[in-house]
DNA sequence: GCCGCGTATTGACACTTGTCGATATAGCGG
DNA sequence: CCGCTATATCGACAAGTGTCAATACGCGGC
């Protein structure tokens, strides 16, 4: 895990104008670029796919290593990226890890990078 | 440059539906992976904001080294990653190389992380 | 034809990242 | 209290990535 992912997270959407409208300051750009790290991986966007294809937007971590393919503690550390990026959230039930979709989230990144 | 990059880039939008409208399949999730990819950079994000800043959304590249503050071949490499991304076409003009947005590549990567 | 300028490519390097096996931690049922 | 099950962390490794200095390429002017 690099040093970044420990500074202020969740800061997703909380930051700026849209790429195409005005020109991008370096530290806006780098909050950014850490959201879009996040999501650039496919394991990563798979398990979002997933998981918010599940009722409730919410899954548990047990139906998450089968489809993907990929050992636990693979899907773990994915589940941890997106969990520290803020599109995730983790709330533990008993024995079992449930993630869920955070609301908003991928909207305002995807906001950022719409034009209109 | 890795292999991934010489399969058929700029498929960008030709993809598939959004993220959290249903599972995403593992080919999928790799081209949008491949897009978020040649987006996760600081400078990068700043390469395409100053070009959509511009008139025209076009930029000479002798203009852009300047701004983020990198070398050349930094910043040409850069341009090149997103050009074979299919964000930025290049189009040489005499002696100097000119980049543009190419219009809807970022709305079509928008469009997937939309829920609405 | 040669030179100078703008841009791209190459080679090298440190750093990051995705992956796994092994191990640790935490909660439940007996 | 003990073992079982589910999840997280650790350590290691190969592969990928961002950066630069050096060099090559291509075009216009002299």
């Amino acid at each position: 895990m690099s040093i970044t992912s420990l500074l202020p997270v969740a800061d997703v959407g909380a930051c700026c104008a849209p790429l195409t409208r005005e020109t991008l300051g370096a530290a806006d750009a780098v909050g950014l670029a850490r959201s879009l790290k996040a999501l650039a991986d496919p394991t990563r966007l798979r398990l979002i796919s997933i998981v918010a294809a599940s009722e409730g937007q919410e899954a548990c971590a047990c139906d998450l290593t089968a489809p993907v393919g990929l050992s636990q503690p693979t899907v773990s550390h994915h589940l941890k990226v997106l969990t520290d990026a803020g599109f995730l959230t983790r709330t533990q039930r008993g024995n079992w890890a449930h993630f869920a979709l955070v609301p908003g989230a991928l909207d305002s990144v995807a906001r950022l990078l719409t034009s209109a």
